[in-house]
DNA sequence: GAAGTCACG
DNA sequence: GACGTACGTGACTTCG
């Protein structure tokens, strides 16, 4: 009897996008989905000899986006998130794939892949035929039917009958789409019943039979909700009948003869194969019989045995590396790291690499030990360059993915080895954004907390203080059972992760922000920004006599020497020596003497210590500047490139925002001029220029589009101040004073105000700014909204949401001291409007380099980033042509993700230094 | 290592 | 009645 396997082929890519690891084939073009597809056309493609196996075959693929159920009710599917970026390039591959097994593949403008799945399927029963639908999707589980049609779940290999679709919604298939109806699917927004899930649709299809009886009985039933809402929303749940019914009845495009299977043709399956680079599957071609497919990454979370070091290997020859390099293309991914002899990436050499395949199968390859005194002899070990050129074409290999924890460090370390690591995975990046704010990321204390594991401590293999050591200086034993641990716990933490980002809805921000991030700002830290030194020292030398021509002074108005850095020296000098008034003393005992208190009493010209305030102030400013910049700028420039490389944490901010280490290059001063002249230091090389691109009130921006604002969002768009408008809307005039409160108050709204706080800043009493805050809302309704839904939100879930979907956890919401929850509700107010400008601007940086690459612009280089803007070095001929590239990506960074009502503003300047260039 | 201060968005 | 007063960072100095 002919059998018919209809492929439900749009839901099948997505959930294999999903499960897989992002692969990307030698041409860089992302194929996880597509390798996930193959192998199953593949695991298919066995069964065909086999007894109950196909004898005709088709792939149906959605091919519309509007269909009948659009014209019924408008809001069908109309809040699906747009698929992913990597995933859709894979679309037309799928069907590439599809051809290549000679398969036909059905889709047909109008309809949906559903409604033709029905309509090939009874028209096939009605030939008496068998069917099997390879899908798990519930909607097609109405057309089940014991005897003749069942479903198969290819992704855990289950069959799906009259039993398995009771067992999962309490009716059998000719009741479903009344439970379907009344629960409603918000993915789909088909509505349903408001209140009634799963379980309550069951029991009143089981008692009523379908919808049209349940609304009928609805009338008599026991006063309550369920009875209001099935009364009040009885169109809808009518309505949701008909979006859930298939339509079976579609004309067929290709008659079901033709769909009879002809085999395999070896040739176009190799082509398709090998333009890929699936080589475990190519490797298979001709023994398809017996050949099990490879497996693939979604590994269930069974308990992994306990670490155990002396099964780690230490690899020193030719043929044990071979092998592992091997077995890892084989598999298709790996999990790698690297010891290097110290911590800054673009500094330190490389020692070793580890790797790790499965639990406790992981090796170090040690590269660079010994060649010191401390080791009686340097130990055997592979060349150095011969290993790193087996190493190579694996690290590079678009087939395997490459997985680290940190892995920007190891992409710098290995970048300067010439070696390009791709596709990657990134445990700390997947941690931090499925739990950032929950705790830290690091490997020790993820490996403590999720594995139960307490890893071997670094300061216990190399010591500290004075007897520390390098870890080339390491006798290979140790180092092996340490970095082969690295690897081991990385590649079991990255398990976890990866079944975890899909059900805790992360995979839209790790996919579409954090993880394609990695590599770019790895490129960044390598390229450096080049800083004029001299510019640096003449600035150090000159404060420096500014600083002694104070210090002298501020001495003689205190009548004797004292430390002017130490805030508690100067407190005693002030308010008990010299007698000012109004000092107000810390929790530890120290009077204040910060930038407010000391402002406060240079002002006050009757106050004995009004001078010394202002020339400490004067103090301050300078030895800020001298210590953090001046001088310590210099001693950061690195010998070997000649130019200042920081590190950007992608998990350092809470929000989602990067920091910046060692030298923090995000808080080079500009606010004042004395301070702006360091900004003349970070200079461009010969022929080039600088250039910055800020976003312009982005903030604001988002704050108007989230909590929707009219006016802001009007002003906005005609490019009107944002501020004079505020200062309009609040004092109903604009001058210096309303205009320069209002942008005070536009930030507190921002940060999560409070009367006292905006009290303290205006230099107002707290009944007044209450009474501008009342107004504020009273103004601006949406933002009162705003704050409203945001903490009622983060107070039930224990978390905030940004646009792209980036959760920020705020445990401290449910503290019971008070001060941490309303700190915490503050933050929560915060986080959704900094990490959605974060997410933005992150985009921006993705796409720069293939958008200016495209453009002809290879030799623009993005160097820096500073939350609302990137710097850049660019030869100065290529400056006009760069200017509309970087505006037009950053202006539409969010976009086709997220469409903001607001236009995204972008400034940009040039000049030979990056002062000049703002 | 904590506390105080101050540089940035 | 105490708490502590605007969000997010990192670096430097002093001091115990």
């Amino acid at each position: 009897m002919p059998h018919l396997y209809l492929v439900d082929g749009s839901g099948y890519i997505f959930r294999a996008y999903h499960r897989l690891p992002p692969l990307t084939n030698k041409h860089g073009e992302p194929v996880g989905a597509v390798y996930g597809y193959t192998t199953m056309l593949w695991k298919l493609a066995d069964d065909l000899h086999k007894a109950d196996g196909p004898t005709h075959m088709a792939v149906i693929l959605d091919k519309s986006s509007t269909t009948f159920r659009n014209q019924m009710y408008d809001q069908y599917k109309a809040h699906r998130p747009p698929p992913p970026e990597d995933l859709v390039p894979q679309f037309p591959m799928i069907r590439d794939a599809t051809r290549a097994f000679s398969l036909p593949c059905i889709e047909e403008e109008g309809w949906e892949a559903d409604d033709l799945i029905a309509s090939y399927a009874k028209a096939a029963m009605a030939q008496g035929w068998q069917v099997t639908i390879v899908s798990s999707d519930k909607d097609l589980m109405q057309l089940v039917e014991d005897g003749s049609l069942d479903m198969l779940d290819t992704m855990n290999n289950r069959r799906i009958g009259e039993a398995e679709v009771v067992e999962k919604f309490g009716v059998g298939p000719k009741q479903l789409g009344d439970v379907l109806a009344l629960m409603g699917d918000s993915v789909d927004n088909v509505p349903g019943v408001p209140g009634v899930g799963p379980k309550t649709a069951a029991k009143l299809i089981q008692e009523h039979g379908d919808v049209e009886g349940v609304l009928a009985a609805a009338p008599e039933m026991k006063k309550g909700k369920l009875k209001d809402n099935l009364i009040e929303h009885a169109e809808a749940a009518r309505m949701s009948r008909r979006l859930v019914a298939l339509a079976c009845d579609v004309p067929l495009q290709v008659p079901l003869d033709d769909l009879m299977l002809q085999g395999i043709p070896d040739a176009p399956l190799r082509a398709f194969l090998d333009h890929h680079g699936f080589k475990s599957l190519m490797n298979r071609l001709g023994q398809v019989a017996d050949a099990p497919v490879p497996e693939n990454a979604s590994v269930p979370l069974e308990e992994d045995p306990p670490c155990d070091h002396a099964a780690y290997e230490t690899v020193v020859d030719e043929a044990a590396l071979d092998r592992w390099v091997q077995v890892a293309r084989h598999q298709g991914w790996i999990a790698i790291d690297t010891e290097t002899t110290g911590t800054d990436a673009t500094r330190a050499d490389l020692v070793g690499v580890s790797m790790a395949l499965h639990p406790n199968l992981a090796c170090y390859v040690p590269l660079g030990h010994g060649g010191n005194d401390l080791l009686s002899e340097t130990p055997v070990q592979l060349d150095r360059n011969l290993a790193l050129a087996k190493l190579k074409p694996l690290f590079e290999d678009p087939a395997v993915l490459k997985i680290g924890h940190n892995l920007k460090y190891d992409m710098v370390v290995l970048g300067r080895c010439g070696i390009d690591v791709a596709p990657h995975d990134d445990t700390i990046v997947m941690s931090f954004d499925l739990d950032a704010g929950l705790h830290g990321h690091g490997m020790d204390e993820l490996a403590a907390t999720h594995l139960s594991h307490s890893c071997i401590a670094y300061k216990d293999v190399v010591g500290t203080g004075k007897s520390q050591r390098g870890f080339h200086e390491i006798d290979l034993d140790a180092a092996t059972r340490y970095a082969a641990e690295d690897a081991d716990v990385t590649y079991r933490l990255w398990k976890r992760f990866k079944a975890r980002l899909p059900a805790e809805g992360a995979t839209r921000v790790y996919e579409m922000v954090d993880r394609p991030l990695v590599p770019v700002i790895a490129r960044m830290e390598r390229r450096g920004i080049k800083i004029d030194r001299e510019k640096l020292s003449a600035l150090s030398a000159d404060f420096a006599g500014q600083l002694a021509t104070l210090e002298t002074t501020i001495h003689g108005l205190a009548g004797a020497p004292f430390t002017i850095g130490s805030p508690k020296q100067l407190g005693d000098v002030l308010f008990e020596q010299m007698g000012v008034k109004g000092g107000r003393k810390g929790k530890s005992g120290v009077y204040s003497t910060d930038v407010n208190e000391l402002t406060r009493i240079a002002a006050d010209k009757d106050s004995p210590g009004a001078e010394i305030a202002a020339r400490v102030l004067d103090w301050r400013e300078l030895a800020k500047l001298k210590n953090t910049y001046t001088d310590a700028l210099q001693d950061e420039i690195n010998p070997e490139t000649g130019r200042v490389h920081t590190s950007y944490s992608l998990t350092g901010a809470q929000t989602g925002r990067l920091s910046s280490t060692e030298p923090n290059l995000q808080n080079i001063p500009i606010r004042t001029e004395t301070g702006r002249q360091i900004r003349d230091a970070f200079v461009a090389e010969p022929g080039n220029v600088i250039l910055a691109a800020d976003y312009s009130q982005i903030e604001l921006r988002l704050a108007a589009h989230m909590a929707d604002v009219p006016q802001l969002r009007d002003a906005f768009a005609n490019g009107d101040d944002i501020h004079s408008l505020t200062a309009m809307e609040l004092f109903g005039e604009v001058n210096r004073d309303t205009r320069g409160r209002a942008k005070t108050i536009n930030f507190a709204i921002l940060y999560g105000i409070s009367r006292w706080g905006l009290a303290g800043r205006l230099d107002v009493s707290a009944d007044e700014a209450q009474g501008m805050i009342d107004r504020y809302f009273d103004r601006f309704p949406g933002i009162r909204n705003y704050i409203a839904t945001t903490t009622e939100f983060v107070r039930e879930k224990g978390f905030t949401q940004t646009l792209f979907g980036r959760k920020t956890h705020f445990p401290r919401i449910r503290s019971k001291l008070q001060h941490e929850r309303q700190g915490a509700e503050r933050a929560a107010i915060n986080a959704p409007i900094q990490g959605t400008s974060a997410d933005i601007i992150k985009r921006a940086m993705v796409r720069m380099e293939p958008a200016l690459a495209e453009a002809g612009l290879g030799h623009v280089r993005m160097l820096l980033q500073v939350h609302d803007e990137l710097v850049f070095e660019l030869p100065e001929g290529d400056v006009e042509a760069a200017k509309p590239v970087i505006e037009r990506v950053m202006a539409t960074a969010a976009e086709p993700a997220v469409v903001l009502s607001v236009p995204l503003a972008v400034e940009i300047g040039t000049g030979a230094s990056w002062g000049a260039a703002h």
